[in-house]
DNA sequence: ATATTTGTTAACCAAATGGTTAAACCATAT
DNA sequence: ATATGGTTTAACCATTTGGTTAACAAATAT
């Protein structure tokens, strides 16, 4: 089940410890499990990491890293609301479909170390929510969208496209549908989660 | 911080269980912990509970004996789908705001273990869709609502009420906000987040 | 009163866990 | 060839953790 074989010992533990950590969470993970997943003795993990506090917000990180771009994408872009919520829509549920584990390990860990997010804070690159509130001001007040301020569309964008997959064992449960269906339930979700936010938003 | 001094043991037990295992998820929690928060003796725990596995289920059990009557109230009740959209929003933020640990816990520790919910789905009272699909189908057949299968709405909604709890953290962080302001911005959605999703789908 | 059941505690235990160490291995420079 | 430096391993260690036990206390039944 592990990959990527001919990396060096680095990069085959970080490989590892994504797919640990990400699944079983920080509580959950076990060092000797990564160690074994990577395919190398335990002590490789402490030699390159240093302590499994340090190898987990290695592997943070990195997962936050790849869902940053994807954000500022709707906050900073310069298209329009409307071209923002398709692409994004459309974008980000490719995205997750590749990454599926990545919003539910950010999601958890930041609700368990609320703290954790002050140090990522100060990077170059965090989303930020001002230029967009400047845009929605724009765009409601030349009539284009609906009266909405920018912080409650921006939840309400994360909300449709992000929660799917955090709670997919839950929905599935609630909508009867099995692994199949609800791939292609979310595949539908690509145009038609846009949909309902234009329809929302816009005015007429 | 422990509440509810004068009940008896067991409830006493089960109420710090709650508290630890809903704040720090199942691999988090330490039955020292509990223990201590119960001001009582560890071996109480088992004397009770027998495992720590099945003290977690209680909890776990406990928690979704909330939640599903708030679902079901969408899912089965008798009136449109526009009132239930009102109310369910109105009344789904004042349930959380009194126990905002409950979906975040739910959602991670499904996601921890999805053979859980199969434990659950036999219960009576487990929310199901099926009403909810035959009631969509003919208001969108009547044209009260724009055409929308039942998931997607069903989804839909969820995500908007529940996602900003979930991933609370997280928002704060992009909008800028503190804990006061992001009370106050769960509030207003009481109001905005039945007007987005009215506005989505009412044909005009 | 006293036997019996139920509730409670301190002390204990085995297994698991994050982390360390000292020796071995191996490529490369001298 | 061999000294040097980084890399890797097996064995080890201290602490934590879920769980148990045996003795004790407090109700409850006889």
């Amino acid at each position: 089940m592990k990959k990527a074989k001919d990396e060096n010992t680095e990069g085959q533990i970080l490989d590892a410890a994504k797919n640990i950590f990400q699944t079983k969470g920080m509580d959950g993970a076990r060092m000797q499990e990564i160690a074994d997943k990577a395919g190398i003795n335990k002590a490789m993990l402490h030699y390159y990491y240093r302590s499994k506090q340090l190898l987990f917000e290695a592997v943070f990180k990195n997962a936050f890293s790849l869902l940053a771009p994807q954000l500022n994408a709707i906050l900073n872009d310069d298209s329009s609301i409307e071209d923002k919520v398709k692409n994004f829509t459309s974008n980000y549920i490719s995205f997750i479909i590749k990454h599926p584990y990545l919003p539910n390990f950010i999601i958890q860990e930041l609700n368990r170390n609320q703290d954790f997010i002050l140090k990522l804070k100060d990077n170059k690159g965090f989303p930020n929510i001002e230029k967009f509130k400047k845009q929605v001001a724009l765009e409601v007040k030349k009539g284009i969208i609906k009266p909405i301020s920018a912080e409650q569309l921006f939840i309400n964008i994360l909300a449709l496209n992000i929660f799917p997959f955090v709670a997919k064992p839950l929905i599935m449960a609630f909508t009867n549908t099995d692994n199949k269906a609800y791939k292609q339930l979310l595949e539908d979700r690509k145009t038609e989660v846009s949909n309902f936010i234009i329809n929302a938003i816009k005015n007429t």
